[in-house]
DNA sequence: TAACAATCATGATAGATGTCATATTTGTGT
DNA sequence: ACACAAATATGACATCTATCATGATTGTTA
């Protein structure tokens, strides 16, 4: 699905060319030839980009740019002010506003196009789980693969494959760096005084991992394993801190999943604190479907030990095995071998007692 | 100790110039007159920013940032470019290259200095980001506190008192602001479908509530409710968020803020999930001393009612009025009425059984 | 393919916690 | 100070879950 760019310019005649020059590069472009407009539309039609002269009638380039910043539905959508004002105190202005980026006109084609695919590209690294309707644990990378700034992190850089149950870093290691998932599924668990684990969070190719850590200390505060055949790529933390910060819309994607983050595990301490093992079982199948399917596939297998189930259940492994039993029985599910598949999700996740 | 700047200038005139007004702004200046030196200086010793002239002898000013970005330990010193070039294009290179600003020759001295103090300071937000420790939520607030604008915003506005166990705002309420706590406690809830509450959070004096929501979507997540008679500030949503976005320092801590609760959050699902209810009820009464005892007052009562204490908890009320009873035939805390002291904080909570 | 380890499955049982009932105490308002 | 509602305390019992034991199945490796 191509990607929509809004534009506002008053000047018919640049409005046009620009708008034709970013069609033609199989954009989706819509026009507003106001501040006022613009807000607007932004509003409605929520832009992945936004394109925006300065000095307008009605509402200046300035005066957009605050309020979407203020709105946090807009203010990750990524700016760029499009302007005949080169001059320095103009750029300092906008950029301390937050914009994103500057281009001056006259431009050149390209030079319109390259930073408009940059951008694009930045903002697209920090897609919060929850606008991609991802139930579960978060993923807060998708498509990662083949962006741009992605790739300047990972040149240079070897990738590691792990094994099957290999660790990927420990609790109380030092957290230097941050780890980015290639293929493969990864989760992280903390250990009790009991030496029982609990799944803190699941993570799938397009994900990073133990950023967290970052901002607590020194040391991460979990382990990472890998659940299968796993390809992870290791950033270091000055890397991963340099890409959040530099820009706004990034930060702010950031903020989001951050938040979504807390409200997840908020959700998850209701469910722990008063529903039934059974309940959360399926929760947990559920959630595990939804994360692990690829494009809805039919009759997909969830591949997990009852074991690691268990962890992420938060209860026993035999009283995992038994709840697995009885939905068996109750033809919710079938199992063949150690693999799980949902037959009626429906009433899985409906369920009650 | 004041901060130390890299300047790399190959003109004498511009470079003692340059280097004049830097040091009657109380910083520390090494100069380098090309590039190589430039480099080297770097590397040993590590200045807080660098100031680059683009052309040079030896070695250009994009060769200088390119293997200064290349070097864990170099790359994320603030780069400004300092240069005659006020060309797009040139521009363009060196933003793409990753510089962090533009001077362009001639430059007033407010400019460049301010430059300057803002490069610095922003690269000191991103130390900050996880070098410190922060150890509670409120942290973000009482470091707020002291932020100009946080005065700005309840200025002009009235307070309003909430009455015990008063409602603040409901569940599925449209979230358009947040609220700022005075004085007293509130906690928020969560329901979940046998309507039992489980406390999601609680807050005091110099606390935000309800900012999660706003990240989530148009409603409240979850009830907040008033412990005591409490007094409490309403900020539109719209205040709250230029707080937030407007200055790098306020959002940097905002997202460390986010990063801690979702860790907290994390350490409660482990002990939810394996930990006794009389471990747990242990851990509340500590955490409830900790975070409402004043300057650790001798004899302090926690003032909670058996109820609310469950929702902590996460069990029903008469398996915490049972555990606060087997405590107490213990010695480990005295009951007045509803008031609960902890006499032997040390047992509590090394508790393991 | 056989052998072996790991995992899965199930039974028996004890302990922890929830629920309902009821008595006692506390707090509040008049 | 009194009355009444609300909160606290305790008992009896049912239910859920953890634990330990043991057998069945699966998956892996030589």
């Amino acid at each position: 699905m191509s990607k929509t760019i809004l534009l506002i310019e008053d000047n018919l005649e640049m409005r046009e060319n620009t708008a034709e020059i970013i069609e033609l590069a199989n954009y989706e472009v819509l026009t507003a030839e106001n501040g006022k407009m613009g807000v607007e539309l932004a509003k409605e039609h929520m832009p992945d980009l936004i394109i925006c002269d300065i000095m307008m009638p009605e509402m200046d380039g300035y005066g957009v740019l605050y309020i979407l910043s203020k709105d946090p539905k807009t203010c990750s959508i990524p700016f760029v002010f499009l302007t005949a004002k080169a001059e320095k105190s103009e750029f300092r202005k906008g950029m301390n506003l937050g914009a994103d980026d500057y281009v001056t006109k006259p431009y050149e084609e390209m030079e319109l196009l390259s930073v408009i695919e940059s951008r694009l590209e930045r903002s697209q690294l920090f897609k919060s789980g929850y606008e991609q309707n991802i139930t579960g644990l978060s993923t807060f990378i998708d498509e990662a693969k083949g962006i741009e700034e992605l790739g300047k992190l990972s040149e240079n850089r070897k990738t590691r494959t792990y094994k099957k149950k290999e660790v990927v870093f420990h609790e109380g290691d030092y957290a230097g760096a941050v780890y980015f998932v290639n293929s493969g599924r990864v989760r992280t668990y903390k250990i009790n005084d009991d030496a029982k684990e609990y799944s803190v969070d699941l993570y799938g190719s397009g994900d990073f991992i133990g950023y967290l850590s970052i901002f607590e200390g020194e040391d991460f505060i979990e382990t990472a394993e890998a659940m299968d055949e796993t390809e992870i790529l290791k950033i270091p933390k000055e890397d991963f801190l340099e890409l959040l910060y530099k820009n706004r819309d990034v930060s702010n994607r950031f903020i989001k999943m951050l938040a979504h983050n807390v409200v997840e595990k908020e959700e998850k301490l209701l469910n722990l604190a008063y529903d039934s093992v059974r309940k959360r079982v399926a929760d947990a199948l559920v959630s595990l479907q939804k994360k692990y399917q690829e494009n809805n596939a039919q009759d997909f297998e969830i591949a997990i030990s009852r074991n690691e189930l268990a962890s992420i259940v938060g209860t026993s492994t035999e009283t995992v095995i038994r709840t697995l039993s009885d939905f068996k029985e109750e033809g919710l599910i079938s199992i063949k071998g150690s693999k799980i598949t949902i037959t009626k999700s429906q009433e899985l996740e409906c369920l009650r007692f």
